[in-house]
DNA sequence: AAGTGGTCTAGACCACTAT
DNA sequence: TAGTGGTCTAGACCACTTT
């Protein structure tokens, strides 16, 4: 009897609304979701083919296809041709932690604020030189920030700015370090991509005491290296986070 | 006659090419985004609608939209409907990290090792009763191991798993946190999804002595939280792995 | 009203895999 | 040879935005 209920329940839900809202090729998808997050289909198992789905649910095969491909590139199944599509299992390796967690740390309000600590031009030291593809002594704009929120230091930033008369250095490129500019599209930027790297790292004297932390404390360097639309570099920086503000959350797998 | 070269270059490689191997909406995304980061679309630039691309390129309107879609999957255009297609600037937020840069930790030899350090059976503490939804003093394996290569050591994981008689537990849900079965993908797993998150955090003297870094010493703390088919927790634990050990890298916006 | 993207059809042909 | 996924057509209709 239960089952029997759960049955009819289940064969409810296979059918496309042609009236809802939700486009076909998505219900279709999120039929199959479901089904494998119920274990109809286990890692491993082959789904229908198309050319059943196409029969079972009534929509055309650009439309099944459709929805195959969102949870191939959902990483739900694989498809292999001449074989068929296939449930996938959990893999690690597929997880992926992005920048938005860092976003969050602000809230939406504007209750954040920027404390420019410093700016100046400084001679470019070896490493900065390497960055930024410029020679050794090379003018360059030096930046040092605090962010807060709360009236706590959330994170410190260091930067490097190319100095270079002939190239318009303006608002525009600091603004992509700043609180507004730093997660907004940027679309009028001279800054055409950039380069990331994070890294687990204990704070230095100064950092510890801008961020209001006891030595010792660890943290995220967020490396960034920005360049202009002709490859050349424009920015280098990192931003220094303490360990217990910041955590990167993902998950792996259909939770249902 | 420079300008004049570079145009029919330009407009060469403005073609599909029927013969080729490559699909026709990849050439065409891979022409769009091409002239995005030569800078003849810039961010905020509104793209040539579809019917302009279909007649432009030759091609049908559904593979037209299949090249947009893949651009706007990967962040470089975004869509309106009834307005335009969109060229997307610099995003901060839109970087993602991934936990293959984790996997190549090993490299692709066998010169991996993994020593076994401790396995008990455990009465779960308050902490290990909430994470796995168990009653404080539940019966729980406890294991630690030191993931070695080149005789170094690389990182360290102490992991909790259910001990139930009347639930397989079995080498599969092991092997998801051994060396082999770390990164691959588990198809007879009895693991459906699971929960991952990192931090940045100061080695305990335990795990600096194991990795053999003197303290105080930073490193990630990688935690994971493993669900079976019935939702219900099966594994928990965490890996420490020091932080001149592991970066994890990303780009944003287009290279070229 | 005109133009835009969003969805969908009902097939076609091809490449690949298994038997 | 039969079955599978991969690509593509030449439109259609709809929802939305702008003028």
């Amino acid at each position: 009897m239960v089952n029997q209920a759960i049955h009819t329940t289940s064969l409810a839900s296979l059918q496309i609304d042609r009236d809802s809202y939700e486009p076909a090729y998505l219900q279709l998808a999120n039929i199959l979701r479901r089904q494998i997050a119920e274990a109809v289909f286990r890692p491993g198992d082959q789904l229908p083919s198309e050319a059943q789905l196409v029969q079972r649910y009534g929509v055309s095969p650009m439309t099944v296809r459709r929805s195959i491909n969102l949870l191939a590139d959902q990483g739900v199944v694989s498809t292999a041709q001449g074989r068929g599509t296939f449930v996938r299992g959990l893999e690690l390796s597929t997880a992926y932690f992005d920048l938005k967690d860092l976003q969050e740390l602000f809230g939406r309000g504007d209750d954040g604020a920027v404390k420019l600590l410093d700016v100046r031009v400084v001679s470019a030291d070896e490493r900065t030189a390497r960055k930024l593809g410029q020679s050794v002594g090379a003018p360059t704009i030096y930046m040092r920030r605090l962010f807060s929120r709360d009236h706590e230091p959330i994170f410190y930033h260091r930067g490097y700015l190319i100095y270079d008369p002939a190239r318009p250095i303006v608002e525009a490129e600091m603004d992509v370090t700043s609180l507004q500019g730093l997660f907004a599209n940027v679309s009028n930027s001279l800054l055409k991509w950039g380069e990331l790297a994070i890294e687990a790292t204990l704070l230095s004297a100064e950092e510890a005491e801008l961020l209001c932390k006891p030595m010792p404390a660890a943290g995220f360097y967020l490396e960034h290296l920005f360049y202009d639309f002709d490859n050349r570099p424009l920015s280098w920086g990192w931003f220094i986070i303490p360990g217990d503000r910041l955590r990167f959350a993902a998950t792996v797998g259909l939770k249902d």
